[in-house]
DNA sequence: GTCGCTGCAAAGTCTTTGCAGAGAG
DNA sequence: CTCTCTGCAAAGACTTTGCAGCGAC
């Protein structure tokens, strides 16, 4: 909330991204809403996985003068999705959960003890999963990759 | 449905599937029923990637005498899952597919035009995986993989 | 002002559950 | 015989849609 140390890398971040999604909506003749923009800072500050319902939550909370509504929610989110700037996970249990895109692409370690997700990169597998996209003739657009196991956190409890 | 031609390599994994299923049921004073039997038949014989619903309708035309509910087929299917006899694919539609899980390990690469779905395996990228959770601290468990793309036969429809 | 957006509630999907009769062990 | 299964239909969870009034441009 400070006025000076508002300006690290992330505030310029969101800034951008801010103007980045007001000039999706401008060039296909949408608004900007209030309703949209709360979405968009919500996902932003939040660094985690949310759920649709999980961020409605988080909006009532933060923003309950605006009483925003679930399928406005939904409907963002679709919108956001088919724009690119959010990704959307769908691990086995039922439900999505969503993530700005905008960072730079990595996959997903998740602990099947207690659900926390956390984030890697690998240049080698990278390079890898487009050659093999290639020997099986396709055009590769996008992939994800998980791995599930047991945080040191679960690791450490279940000992005891 | 020849007696001989029967013992082919396919045969013979199915029989020892339907015994580990058999078992399985035993162990845990559950039944075996014809349902139950019919669903793991189809499953095999279908090495395709089946939705519930999709394996429910496969079943009514190839066994209308039984009238199989799509709950029971739920039902067995969770029962499969929960026992690691089947595996679940939840890609970003909704619903989930499922795959006999008695195959060897492999992931996934997506059609995002027509849905199909083909299976590879890299040694290199298995490996790799489990540097990553070690380096992570996790205890590795699972994972899965999925590359989405184009393939080739999409293309060439598109070329055109 | 116009036309898209929003909240609400109703309608859709997909999946699970309760129940009474059927069937495996 | 007992106790689990099954099909049916009803109930749930999650998501989408229709509508009338609201608000961005």
């Amino acid at each position: 909330m400070g006025s000076l140390t508002d300006f690290t890398e992330r505030t310029i971040e969101y800034t951008k991204l801010l103007s980045d999604f007001k000039q999706l909506l401008k060039a296909n003749g949408l608004k900007f809403t209030i309703q949209r923009e709360v979405i968009l800072e919500m996902l932003y500050n939040s660094d985690e996985h949310l759920t649709p319902e999980g961020l409605h939550h988080l909006i009532q909370e933060k923003h309950p003068d605006l009483n925003t509504g679930i399928a406005t929610v939904y409907r963002t989110l679709s919108l956001l999705e088919d724009s690119a700037m959010v990704t959307s996970l769908s691990f086995g249990a039922q439900g999505k959960k969503y993530e700005l895109g905008a960072k730079d692409h990595h996959d997903h370690i998740i602990c099947t003890e207690c659900g926390s997700i956390s984030e890697f990169v690998d240049e080698e597998i990278e390079l890898k999963q487009k050659k093999i996209a290639e020997k099986l003739g396709f055009l590769m657009q996008e992939h994800s990759m998980q791995i599930y196991g047991i945080c040191k956190e679960c690791q450490n409890k279940i000992k005891k």
